[in-house]
DNA sequence: ATGACTTACATAAACGTTTTTCTTTATGCG
DNA sequence: CGCATAAAGAAAAACGTTTATGTAAGTCAT
């Protein structure tokens, strides 16, 4: 009445479960022959195969993995997904999916895992989560022996197995770029501050504004989230601050930019220089294509992978965190100021 | 050494493993107080909780349900993980994501599923899949008794179950808009005709054009897939054949209209009139807000987890097919014809 | 002919739960 | 007092696998 068990190919063939199980296995036993060509043709006729639960239990290997996102909406982390469910795909894992929809929920994706027995949990934070909620996270996972993997973002501690782009440099190369092209007054627009992301995007911006002996003025940092609303709240308050460029900390905040850059007239880059962050395939399709920092998704989501399949290793040889480096990628979405141009 | 299993707590406060059982799911039982009390406490200071794997097993529920889509970066796709994601946290489900990046890996995805013990496939189908391994799929779940449900996409059959948008009607409603507007010469770009979804909106689109009389014209109808690109090769075509309108039958062709209509130095909706297909999010933050057919995700997500987890009920009593119905959300990517502004 | 291997398979324990059935002791009632 | 009933909990089976150990027969060398 159920579905197929091990006992079912064994009765039909005759044998015991056990001579099944090696055979179905692969395992170098002392099988004949005909057992063992009895026993693929009964397992395929009667289509079965093994249930995963009960392997899992036995062997301790669940072959799944967890990935937690704060949101999925976010064409960086959809990408993201993408790219960690084909690796882990390739390796025969399969992926629990959670999303915490940027609210604190990252303990509860955690739990929820673990009771799971994935084998490692990939877990991009939430922006809005506490220290104290990380803290549990690690002693959950810890006492589980379920290794976490962080990825994009940060937290400081030298033990945090961690895989990310570095964002100070991005945040550098995003800045620099218009700052060659002559811009002096360069405003940017961070995600939450509580989140290491929005904070090292910013740092790379100082950097590179005191790199050109730009004095950093304040004044021109907006802050809020990785959203368009966001981009579409804040930017006339800065453009009124006579800006030329704006350095948006993600492209969908750039977007929220362009929206409103148009409402109000200007045009992309005459009026206004954009830079942005993410590089999604959106940009390409914009009225001024968006120049923008590449995160490079899918090497992220490779090494995530492997990081997460090989944590015993990598823990112990490589460092416990993988830097990638940002690449800017030029389109059409700045213009050199007029004075660079003379 | 391993995690805390039932054993431990039984041991520390030393009762068999029935009453920590018992105790933990609030079973009505014969437990004193006092018992039940330091039950709860050695689990809470061991941390323990029970593991899911075990409990599936004997249980034979595992709270778990899997979702296929064919395409995350498709937006979307992106949203509608994300509501059934949401929903199924809701009642205490986990999902188990799989992305077949529209190759035909359907059949695999529910194959792993089923070997996983889910409760219910969701299954939006990729667009080249064939009809022979949709029929697979169906043999493999009802073998293993695990009901697919459907979204999205269509197969005629009336055993089916299914929840989708009325995409016949969607197509009817955004050409209808156009005509009532005055347009004529009106193209579409549909996506891969292999799929129900593109014929569906394709039959609506030309129901509307009969409604109004207008004589369908085949060379006004270019088929592609429902991604950016395809926009933009098809729209210079199509736009030397005269046309005032265009219905893009997903928002990302619609972007790729708007792209290539921006390198020819049109103006949308001056020159040229789009309406789009899915409401993305991303469409208010066009230079030409994008008009565009709605799906209501949410209300998708929200029916096809409750139809996932009540699935006999819904099998007995109900419909086998849920049609919702799209909603024409009109922003300015349109504008009358000077006839009939007159 | 004896012991040592090899071949071919079976038995049984184990994974961590839930659940059915059973046992023991206490309690109430006529 | 005797019997039924309730209370409190334990034993054991079950879920579907894998795997360590066991066993019986055959082979081979000495």
């Amino acid at each position: 009445m159920g579905r197929t068990t091990i006992r079912d190919v064994a009765n039909q063939v005759g044998v015991s479960t056990t001579t099944v199980s090696v055979v179905m296995n692969q395992k170098k036993h002392h099988i004949s022959k005909e057992t063992q060509e009895a026993i693929f043709k009964a397992a395929k006729k009667l289509n079965y195969r093994p249930n995963q639960l009960a392997v899992s239990m036995v062997t301790k290997k669940s072959n799944t993995i967890a990935l937690v996102v704060p949101d999925i909406l976010n064409p960086f982390f959809a990408e993201l997904v993408n790219c960690i469910g084909n690796e882990a795909a390739k390796h025969n894992y399969t992926t629990i999916f959670y999303c915490t929809n940027d609210q604190p929920l990252d303990v509860e994706c955690v739990k929820s895992a673990i009771d799971r027995n994935v084998e490692a949990i990939i877990l991009a934070l939430s922006n809005n989560v506490q220290k104290s909620n990380i803290d549990e996270c690690y002693s959950l996972a810890d006492e589980a022996h379920v290794p976490i993997i962080l990825v994009d973002r940060y937290v400081d501690s030298c033990d945090v197995v961690c895989v990310r782009v570095d964002h100070e440099l991005g945040g550098y190369l995003a800045t620099k770029h218009l700052l060659e092209l002559g811009h002096r007054q360069i405003a940017c627009i961070t995600g939450p501050m509580n989140s290491d992301v929005s904070k090292q995007r910013l740092f790379g911006y100082i950097r590179a504004l005191q790199e050109y002996r730009v004095l950093f003025d304040p004044t021109l940092v907006g802050e809020g989230m990785f959203q368009v609303e966001t981009g579409y709240n804040l930017f006339e308050d800065l453009y009124a601050r006579n800006i030329s460029a704006i350095f948006a900390s993600s492209d969908t905040i750039a977007y929220g930019i362009y929206k409103k850059a148009y409402e109000m007239g200007l045009s992309i880059p005459k009026d206004i220089s954009v830079v942005g962050y993410d590089n999604n395939t959106y940009n390409d399709f914009l009225p001024a294509p968006l120049t923008s920092v590449s995160q490079n998704v899918k090497m992220i989501g490779a090494n995530v992978v492997k990081v997460a399949l090989n944590y015993e290793e990598v823990y112990k040889t490589d460092s416990h965190q993988i830097l990638l480096k940002p690449e800017l990628v030029v389109r059409k979405s700045v213009m050199a100021t007029e004075q660079e141009k003379e």
